[in-house]
RNA sequence: GCAUCCGUAGCUCAAUUGGAUAGAGCUUCUGACUUCGGAUCAGAAGGUUGUAGGUUCGAGUCCUACCGGAUGCGCCA
């Protein structure tokens, strides 16, 4: 066990290890849509998939994050209209998506009521989809302004993504696609609609999948399919996770049984076809167990979730600053920075510390205590090991490049030890996608650390005990730090 | 009706995938050298894991039935 400390300590690894062989990994998540607004929806999905593709990345996999924007379909009929007949230059110049949401409103209300409007609307779709050149330079203009907000967004939570490949990517594949898996015999012609049958599956025996509608439009599990051969065509990845909610179960499985269906109608050998896994999530409640709405009973917008993390967060620091006497207050004009970091990570953590599976209730109060299993309470446990180390500076040795580490009292022992299965909760949370296990890890780490921390005093100590037990307070330090990166969350020095 | 998920302490959730006495936090109560940062720590209280069977040396976890809840179920995505 000291082995691994001082070997660790001497930076040749933190706990884990690089994966061999890497895999390739695709993954699908957060895909929002054009000309509205993100929204608490969109959350779950963002933070997960940024989540799992930070730590497959750090295991050494080579991983691609393609947001799957919604950039096509019938609503932009309405929005042309809207955009054409009722559009306010200004309104779109200071607020571009609450303006945009505003005619898709509008239009979409009087579409119900008036069939002209309805007709018009089916006009400017045909038009778009005909390649009228005003209207794509519209749709383009939209796409753009949209684009504009989820970078913001993105920006202000710290996801980035390879490529942004939305539905009207795949418009030019979908008639060859449909016309393969005729060929194929996997699909045929049922009332009217295109489908494909699964008599061999039981649970899908009774939902066949609809890839062209009896007008002749395409729908979703259309253009799903083509993602999917476009992303097999391009990356040749081992595997493929699609981060979306649990309502869209039955679709994947439809989705991932046509592809089996399609991959052995091609020969393709069973270890050569990738593996496919929808990382499904539950909802966000309201404190009274229904779907997250704001008081007016609107949906929660993603921008106004992260001011108002923020600014509670603000008044949380402001409130223990002026607990404190006026010598160890931090400099006010870093509180804002504080607030931010300690807000945004509350709100990543509140989400990714329940198991994604089950719903859970959205409460700032939670989130944002500074005791219990929260963000702050982890960031807090990461300031106070710096503190050590400012107070240390000049006196310690610890850049030395042997160590000794010596483990003697009971709470050294158990944070040492946890700190050693780090790179076993990693492993565990890339096979099952659960980062709840980090949480719930890191939360240990913590805890074992406060425990060691009041009961083995560092800096009072000396010689080979104090030298000792400021590697191990380093080596925590290091462990929260990246355990916190995996997860999306920054940490402070001071707070 | 069928499918998926869920039901664990008063509340919110865990349980390393079938392992030893089911763990945390919140709440309540009791303590901690004028603190290496008290945004902390230690302790107490709180349980027939929805019900009834079954498999197993061993079940919160797997199987069956029932009760209760969430979600979904051909031309939206």
């Amino acid at each position: 066990m000291e082995n691994a400390l001082n070997s660790a300590a001497r930076g040749e690894h933190l706990f884990f290890e690089k994966a061999t062989p890497p895999k390739t990994v695709v993954i699908d998540f957060s895909s929002p849509n054009v000309a509205k607004p993100m929204h608490v929806g969109h959350i779950r999905s963002t933070i997960l998939g940024d989540c799992l593709a930070r730590l497959l990345r750090l295991l050494g996999h080579r991983v691609v994050t393609d947001n799957h924007i919604g950039d096509w379909g019938t609503q932009f009929g309405m929005l042309l209209v809207g955009w054409k007949r009722e559009l306010e230059v200004v309104a779109l110049e200071t607020d571009a998506i609450g303006e945009m949401e505003r005619l898709y409103k509008k239009l979409s209300a009087e579409c119900k009521e008036n069939p002209a409007t309805l007709e018009a609307a089916r006009q400017e779709l045909v038009k778009l989809q005909g390649g009228d050149e005003e209207n794509l330079h519209i749709w383009h203009e939209m796409i753009r302004l949209s684009q504009a907000q989820f970078d913001t967004i993105y920006g202000r939570l710290g996801v980035k993504f390879d490529h942004t490949l939305g539905e009207s990517f795949y418009n030019p594949r979908l008639q060859p696609l449909v016309e393969e898996l005729i060929a194929k015999g996997l699909a045929r012609e049922s009332e009217g609609a295109l489908v494909i049958f699964f008599d061999d599956i039981p649970a899908l025996k009774e939902h066949p999948a609809l890839i062209r509608k009896s007008d002749g439009g395409f729908n979703y599990t259309t253009t799903d399919l083509a993602t999917l051969a476009h992303r097999l065509e391009t990356w040749q990845p081992d595997e493929i996770i699609y981060v979306t909610d649990g309502r869209q179960q039955l679709h994947f499985q439809q989705i991932f049984a046509a592809f089996r269906a399609w991959q052995s109608a091609i020969g393709n050998r069973q270890s050569a076809i990738p593996k496919l896994a929808h990382v499904w999530f539950g909802s966000i409640l309201g404190e009274d167990g229904k779907p997250f709405k704001t008081r007016s009973g609107e949906t929660v917008k993603l921008a106004d979730l992260l001011d108002e993390a923020e600014s509670r967060a603000f008044d949380v620091v402001k409130t223990k600053q002026l607990e404190r006497l006026e010598s160890e207050r931090l400099p006010e004009n870093l509180w804002p920075e504080i607030a931010r970091v300690v807000g945004l990570g509350a709100v990543k953590y509140a989400d990714l510390l329940p198991n994604r599976q089950s719903d859970y209730v959205f409460s700032w109060d939670k989130m944002l205590a500074l005791s219990g299993n929260t963000a702050p309470y982890l960031q807090y446990a990461y300031a106070r090991i710096k503190s050590i180390f400012r107070k240390a500076e000049g006196t310690s040795n610890i850049q030395h490049s042997t160590f000794n580490i010596q483990l003697a009292a009971r709470e050294e022992i158990a944070l040492a030890k946890h700190l050693l299965t780090f790179g076993l909760t990693l492993e565990a949370i890339a096979e099952d996608h659960r980062p709840n296990f980090l949480c719930n890890y890191l939360y240990e780490v913590a805890g074992k650390f406060t425990s060691f921390y009041e009961n083995c005093p560092v800096l009072k100590s000396e010689g080979a005990t104090r030298e000792s037990r400021l590697v191990l307070c380093d080596l925590t330090a290091r462990v929260l730090k990246q355990g916190l990166e995996i997860l999306g969350i920054e940490v402070l020095e001071q707070m």
